[in-house]
DNA sequence: TCTGGGGTCCTAGGACCC
DNA sequence: TCTGGGGTCCTAGGACCC
């Protein structure tokens, strides 16, 4: 719900502003917890869930052993699904909310899971769903026996056999906690007022440019990526890659390129700036995950 | 109801080269 | 002079997730 309609409906409603480094530092705690057990292969997925890769004769037990572990170490209660794959586990943390533990695999994954629709499934969203739909495809046992051919036409090559994979709950059981490197970093605001003149989005961008200059951290920028969104709410994107630089001043030129793309003349509500950043040679090939990589 | 911010990955189409 | 096929790179847009 976007905050403005939720102040509106709750006038006495105390909304705070983010604070990173405090939800950072607790995250760091819990993921330190879930490492600290026995056998624990770690893979974080974001501030709030991983997923803990063991062997195990009990599940539950370990599950349960978990989540007393993070209770007392940060007084945080969390919920655990249980899978023989990720995507079956991801799925099952939904269901062993909250503070409970749920058991998704091969053996019950129809049971539970094959009437629900498509969208209930990690990584379908209203759009692919609604595709899905117009091919006759609305259950996630529909999803698992669809024609392959079908599926590839509709969502190329990659992406049909991925989610034709998602609905027979996903085949990966590896977690990798090979720690991640980000591809790029970007920064973005909504203007109180829309940017009018040309100096002021200039500027605008140069601030943003800043920030994500700063996340950086000096690595090798190898794309930019401008975003606007003009009034009331068309957005479009401007990027180009550029030849490997830590160079303030050439960046900062090419992100004015950019910038000089802008339509003159249209008032603009958002402005977002992103950095693609060279990686580095031992996370660049092999084993680097990828979406439709299962 | 009318619009948050920071990410990742995939696809299509065009340009260019051999 | 024109055509064809295959590969790579770039840009824009789309979709999804936390």
């Amino acid at each position: 719900m976007p905050l403005r309609i939720a102040a509106r409906k709750i006038p006495d409603a105390v909304i705070l502003p983010v604070d990173a480094p405090a939800y950072t530092a607790a995250s760091t705690e819990v993921m330190d917890t879930l490492r600290a057990q026995p056998g624990a292969v770690v893979q974080v997925l974001g501030w709030d869930e991983a997923f803990v890769g063991v062997e195990t004769d009990d599940p539950e037990g370990y599950a349960r052993a978990i989540q007393r572990a993070v209770l007392e170490r940060t007084r945080l209660h969390c919920s655990v699904g249980i899978g023989d794959t990720l995507v079956r586990a991801k799925i099952a943390t939904g269901f062993g909310k909250p503070q409970e533990v749920f058991r998704l695999t091969a053996e019950n994954w129809f049971e539970v899971m094959g009437d629900r629709p498509v969208i209930d499934l990690w990584g379908v969203g209203s759009k692919v769903s609604k595709r899905l739909d117009a091919l006759g495809i609305h259950s996630v046992a529909e999803l698992a026996s669809a024609p392959e051919q079908a599926m590839q036409a509709e969502f190329g090559p990659r992406m049909g056999l991925w989610y034709r994979e998602l609905g027979r709950g996903g085949s990966s059981a590896v977690v990798d906690d090979t720690p991640w490197v980000p591809r790029g970093h970007s920064r973005e605001t909504t203007y109180q007022v829309d940017l009018a003149d040309r100096t002021e989005i200039e500027a605008a961008a140069r601030v943003l440019l800043e920030q994500v200059l700063e996340d950086a951290e000096n690595r090798p920028i190898v794309g930019l990526g401008l975003k606007v969104r003009y009034a009331p709410f068309t957005t479009k994107t401007f990027t180009k890659r550029v030849a490997p630089t830590t160079d303030r001043e050439t960046v900062t030129a090419k992100a004015m390129e950019l910038v000089a793309k802008i339509a003159p003349d249209r008032p603009v509500r958002l402005l977002g700036l992103r950095v693609e950043l060279a990686m580095p040679d031992d996370a660049r090939d092999g084993h680097t995950p990828t979406r439709g990589g299962w």
